[in-house]
DNA sequence: TATGAATGAGCTTTCATTCAT
DNA sequence: GATGAATGAAAGCTCATTCAT
């Protein structure tokens, strides 16, 4: 029996989380599918053993790191919504959120980039990664909500997966692609001009 | 030396057909990377050497059908553009196109998922995608310069990106993951309420 | 039933001598196991068909090549034997018949060296060669044997066995390997030196 | 990755000197293109991931049992080099050594000869031999050095490589191909004839 | 008689995972 | 707990040769 160890000393702690940055940087460098686990034990300096008494597999190691990687990201996105009136949404709010989606992706565009490649390949990532859009798709609706009686859409539900959809892409051409010779802030004011107009009128 | 055959004759068409079409329909059912070149040729009926007198690779293969199908896909989409005035674009006339998108994607939806998500992890994809992509901007961007005097939107270039973008994972988002509870016609509806109220105002 | 034709019109034989140039070409080139049976009927611009037509398989077609080669390498070191009185060997007669063996290398050193390999891993390849060895010993013997009563050697047999060696092996690293900062001219002189001292003494 | 496992465990050591074991055995019976990692791993008793954790590849196994081989063969000649006065080097030290030379093929006539081959139309095997006859080469000029004075001959470099060639090549007709009906020990008998008159004169 | 499409056995190599020490 | 030697299924690809046209 290989039970999968929870780590609760010290050392386990440092040793699990060892393996996890040295995968995800791997991960990050030269692919998912790229990186074999001799090379992440190696790289994080433990045995691959240990490897496998912290994580069942491969696959189990990347859906954790994932996790964390979202929460992450996650948190950058919606962390200053105390800063402004949530209920009276102005241009420059718009604004502030697209620029913190944009900055949420800085964390490592190239692991987002790598994992975000697996979601249409496999559904272990893609439901994880479907939870998280639930999740920002949600906050965009709530937003929305808040301003209800200024809103000029009618179907809050569609608009907010337009809307997200509509944020999720360009971040992803700009960050994974490479925005070519047009630059980060004019597609966020294009994108924010476009949202804000849509959502609340010109 | 592995020169690669170029069909001439009646049953070298038939043969390379016959890879190519079980070759896509696997890769569409099974992924890419769950497809093997043994698979591919037993479900085509011609042997493993046949395969690799027509492509030089599994890679070449893959490439050469994602030729084929973006150019398909990419006709799909824009082939009635003379049925209306583009010069004078209407409500429904963005409608029209976003429908045409829609629709090009069920060409096979699980193919076009299956390849888009090489495009982040692997760059000969990722080429024939961003050419692409450029394609799909440009004809974006020529249809707004077709309306320029109409405009309320300054920026075309970023504002053609963004509105690429937008529908692309809108799409992508029904036809890959399935719009949840939504149906495509509401998505379609404010999408194009959305494009249509940023270029061209209410 | 295939068999293998003997070319007896015109056109057989030069598409026959195509091949075998082709082939004499391309091992030269690439080596015996680096040259595929494609490259050779593409190279001399025949159909794989028509090389199996000439040829019952690769191997007798190495054969053939070989066979003609070694009958020039022959010719070439002993044409001009009459040139001197093969009774009264004196010491620029054992330097000329030197030179020649180096000269007959020059056909193609690089063709003999690819035979010379397979020598030791082929049993057909070295049937061939032993019965060069042989004809070339014999010829050695005979030119001892016409200069008996001058000889300081008893065993006539086993020293033209050796001196054959010498000479071929000499001419071997000079050849194939390169004699390095040595010139030939220096190898040969020795070369001629031991052997005549060796025979008839200083 | 593929990191080259050094053995450090007595288990290691055995694995590879199992896998080095068997490869010899094959090698030398089925020759090295007859001869497939599939099968050396059975013999020896191991799985072929074993062979890939030890040896890069095919190619370095050979490599590395030849640069043993060699190692043990030169031993073999050079051994007793401190029994003879060498710089009086007489008729029987030279015989002496010859036979050396003979008795230092039986380690493995077979194994000889097919890496042997392997140096006309292999680089890597080439340089390793190239080494090697530097090495033997060296030694002989070592030894006529040290009885320069009673030389008769003058150009030593030359000479060393004549004589080794000599040596090398009757060797290898008598070990590779059998030396007929004439035994080694005429062959011996004539070399060194020919080479202690050639250095020392009769 | 010539062609070249088709064949498929066979080879090398990778890598996630197990388990004896 | 930790180690790393050992495993072996599985994959991609080559090439001499056949044979229907």
């Amino acid at each position: 029996m290989t039970s999968v160890r929870a780590p609760q000393q010290k050392r386990s702690i440092q040793t699990k989380a060892r393996i996890m940055k040295a995968a995800f940087h791997l991960f990050a460098c030269k692919g998912i599918h790229g990186t074999n686990s001799k090379e992440i034990v190696k790289t994080a300096g433990v045995s691959i053993g240990s490897f496998y008494s912290y994580f069942k597999n491969k696959k189990a190691l990347l859906l954790e790191m994932l996790d964390d990687y979202l929460n992450r990201h996650y948190s950058m996105i919606w962390q200053h919504l105390d800063l402004f009136s949530i209920d009276q949404l102005r241009r420059e709010d718009v604004k502030a959120i697209l620029t913190n989606v944009f900055q949420a992706y800085d964390i490592s565009p190239e692991f987002h980039r790598q994992t975000h490649a697996l979601r249409y390949s496999d559904s272990d990532i893609r439901r994880i990664y479907d939870k998280e859009r639930e999740r920002e798709v949600s906050q965009v609706g709530y937003l929305l909500e808040n301003n209800k009686n200024r809103l000029r859409i009618k179907d809050i539900t569609a608009a907010a997966i337009v809307i997200h959809n509509a944020v999720e892409n360009v971040a992803h051409t700009a960050k994974f692609i490479g925005s070519g010779k047009i630059d980060e802030a004019r597609l966020i004011n294009e994108l924010s001009d476009m949202i804000y107009c849509f959502v609340l009128a010109d």
